[in-house]
DNA sequence: TATTGTTATACTCTATAACTATA
DNA sequence: TATAGTTATAGAGTATAACAATA
């Protein structure tokens, strides 16, 4: 309070309403007790997000995947490696192009991330204890379409791109 | 498809109904692009993280705090340390523990935090394009919820608290 | 002796650079 | 020459362990 007294609660309250930190702060949390549950099925959590978007977008290049989850291609790697190794992805060359790597989910990969979605309902029970079934479903709506838009050019730019023709 | 048709949409559609990985992504995607929005503030993301909790917790201990963030204690200190070089938090021996150390915010890291979110704005603007204004206000509401709640003691056991009393 | 905060250190994660193959 | 993917390596981030002050 004090010197902002003077300031309309409309004025600060746009300002504030930033979601960025929460998501960040929520999704940490969402993080850190997936661990547990992940690890019988040996996943880890960042295991579910690349099945989760590969589930969506279905066969796709690993720099498109890399794009998508907007982390380095050489970080794509390994974590293809281990999806591969378990089986829940196949790497296929590209008949059009030899250089490219078709990544696809496998039908064990997709049994298996609907196992582990199944197994994270306590989880997400725990931390979203805030919010109503309908609430959640809501949420869960929201964040899905959210995170189906694509990645805008200055997405892509930030993470060093500087010929985005943007 | 395929094997999986024997399943009912419902069935299916409820272990698939999971926002954790989604949470994740999106985190990411908003983490990256502020980056370079806070810089000129001298801020990283985990800053306004940090200062968005304790504009809601009020003033707090390291420990409270790092409890909240879902963060080691030793991190406490190295981010306080940052905050507290540019004049946004304080720390002041608690004069009835004197181990402890009460943070909190001073009007400078209140106005510092402002000028931030307001700088976010385009940055949630790309990242949440594909949804609605009035639909982001619903997101920001149920995420500022969900995020308020205490950390339950799953999650402070996952954290490594074996006395845990639950 | 137990707890709060700090420092020093080791580990994990992520990104940068160099290499192979295809175009 | 440029691009997709891979490997090796360095930098950033995070956690574990030992320490000082206070209870």
């Amino acid at each position: 309070m004090g010197k902002l007294s003077h300031m309309s609660a409309g004025e600060v309250g746009q300002a504030e309403r930033r979601s960025g930190a929460l998501l960040d702060h929520l999704a940490r949390r969402m993080r850190l007790r997936s661990e547990s549950v992940l690890a019988p099925l040996g996943l880890r959590p960042r295991h579910l997000v690349a099945l989760t978007v590969l589930r969506t977008s279905g066969d796709i290049s690993q720099q498109a995947l890399a794009g998508t989850l907007q982390i380095d291609g050489t970080n794509v790697v390994g974590l293809l490696n281990d999806l591969e190794a378990e089986g829940l992805v196949e790497r296929k060359r590209s008949a059009e192009d030899r250089r490219r790597h078709v990544v696809s989910m496998t039908e064990t990969g997709t049994k298996r991330l609907r196992e582990a979605e199944c197994a994270l309902a306590t989880v997400e029970n725990d931390v979203l204890s805030a919010l109503s079934p309908v609430e959640r479903e809501t949420l869960y709506e929201l964040l899905c379409r959210a995170a189906s838009a694509p990645v805008t050019c200055a997405e892509a730019a930030a993470e060093g791109d500087p010929d985005s023709s943007c």
